[in-house]
DNA sequence: CTGAAAGCGCTTACAG
DNA sequence: CTGAAAGCGCTTACAG
């Protein structure tokens, strides 16, 4: 079944045929008579035989390989993407090839790199936190590679791109911690190479100045994503003369780990500072008080990015557009009334 | 760079070679010429010429391509298995295919059958927690193709096995129970398809038996690890007359679900019960009381098997043991001092 | 409706 | 040290 993987000349020998009849029929030629199809069919079905896909790949150039690039494999937020991801592309016959670029720019490109080098029809990217040039990335959508960005999208890449609006949700949470009686906000910010970052930073602006509370530069913070600066920012923040009664952070790890620190330092949230976190995630209803989020579709976004690479592939729809999926605020008691 | 992908007939064109010896230059073979070896590397290297891995797998009937086959790829758990098999095995040259049963058995056979027809040059595979019958991997097996199975393995199949001690790991949560005082001990136990379920529940039960503490069957519960029984399940056990003084559970998760729901019955942990996990997951330091678990290292776990498969394509060591990776009690207040 | 032949991009035994 | 040729398992234009 392995070892003695056999081929179309084997089949064609059995059936007194050529392998030409027996690749046609095994592709439902037209031209091929029902009979002989019937007997080919047979067979194969018997044998389990499968095409050799290296093969046709070097005739038909595909490899019906896609190729997915994320910051972290080993993160929910983006393995829920891969699943999405391979729900919709198995059945059409693709594979997926995983790559990581562990938030660094040169290992993202030596990922996608390989990724090429390996013949994968397509590339699914999230980008690194620390991407500052995509060159190699605009070479290959120059020359009409398919590619497609998920979330962590770049603005000088043109491709399709499946995103949420950062900025209307950032926008939301901010919005909900003054609808609570906030008025002293901070955030804490992710990388601001992420284009993401800086969309929620204006969105968190933006909100301030529609509700007329001021923005205070010390309460924003580029806290990134390495949990070792959480804590000594939020002990920094809360040692303030005018401590914030409101922090938005950007992720819900950002937001637990914030919270953490919190309690050790025996501050009461929601009382003495409200809290959201982002994205949602099952941690949220673990840690105490439960932790507001806004919630990310991000299994669906992984199954509509997959579906662009897939209408891609079959010639149809010249997606260039973006795909915006819609967020939602989710309150918890993190945020509640005192 | 893409659409004009050159081959090692245009090398050869272009530097006045033939193929054959653009081949071998580019293979270091000791054949050519040190001169011509440094002109063909030189043009390649500008060129970024790769060679079509398609061809060369049609040559040498490999692909260079690894699959590996999980429950569930959105587990932290499983993608960091993925995550540290990944590390192991693209410096060597190999890419990852990733196939996810979903815990379905059905799923499973199909998902293996799609990367063996995708040609992949071996396989990890973790169990679903429904596989009853392993037949196809074991005519896989037999027909010595290869195959590593990781953590969730079947007896059944012969092959080499990257694994920790269940029993032990579920004698030391058991044992440990015990120690801080437990006298009534339930088991929230998984699937009892999987061996390590099963292996689990020995070690549980050895302990008891150690320390003479008495084997209650009703104490013992196959919750599964569908998250919805749990609550249920843990409510019957602490409505029994006499319910259990300490609760080990087949996962974090799982305990996890316990704790929440021993929360809302306003139940004390750890002064009316004390309560410990499985797998040391990140989420044990985010719940209220902190929870006590077992350390599974599973990202070693995963660069041992992915060394196993490395070893068996390179054909060195016939690897046809079973590799066993030890465990560690991790207390907190979950099972603490009252 | 079926087949012989060329070719996809490589590797490698054979020849020189 | 280098090259011509066969062949890996397919597809498909061409011929009948």
């Amino acid at each position: 079944m392995f070892s003695e993987k056999r081929t179309i000349d084997d089949l064609a020998r059995e059936l007194n045929l050529s392998k030409s009849t027996v690749s046609r029929a095994l592709h439902d030629s037209y031209q091929i008579s029902p009979e002989t199809k019937e007997k080919v069919f047979r067979l194969a079905e018997q044998w389990g035989f499968h095409f050799n896909p290296q093969a046709q790949g070097l005739k038909s150039h595909r490899s019906f390989t896609l190729g997915v690039v994320v910051p972290e494999i080993a993160h929910k937020y983006f393995s829920s993407a891969i699943s999405g991801i391979q729900d919709v592309v198995l059945p059409a016959g693709y594979n997926v090839l995983i790559g990581q670029s562990n938030e660094s720019a040169e290992q993202e490109d030596e990922v996608i790199k390989q990724l090429v080098a390996a013949r994968v029809d397509g590339l699914i990217v999230s980008l690194s936190g620390n991407t500052r040039h995509t060159d190699y990335l605009r070479t290959l959508v120059r020359d009409r590679f398919p590619v497609i960005l998920f979330d962590r999208v770049s603005d000088e890449i043109d491709c399709p791109k499946v995103i949420i609006d950062h900025e209307k949700a950032a926008y939301t949470a901010t919005e909900h911690l003054i609808g609570k009686g906030c008025r002293r906000l901070a955030h804490l910010s992710g990388p601001q190479v992420l284009t993401i970052a800086k969309n929620r930073i204006r969105g968190y602006k933006k909100a301030l100045s529609d509700y007329h509370v001021p923005f205070v530069p010390e309460l924003l913070v580029e806290n990134g994503t390495n949990p070792e600066y959480t804590p000594q920012h939020v002990r920094r923040l809360m040692q303030m003369p005018e401590p914030p009664d409101g922090i938005s952070c950007f992720n819900d790890d950002v937001a637990i780990n914030a919270l953490l620190t919190l309690k050790e330092m025996q501050v009461q949230v929601p009382r003495q500072v409200r809290i959201i976190g982002f994205n949602n995630e099952k941690e949220c209803r673990i840690i105490e008080p439960n932790l507001s989020s806004i919630e990310h579709p991000v299994v669906r976004m992984g199954k509509e990015a997959a579906q662009l690479f897939l209408n891609r592939m079959n010639g149809k729809n010249p997606d260039q557009g973006t795909v915006v999926f819609e967020t939602s605020l989710i309150e918890r008691a993190s945020t509640g009334n005192i």
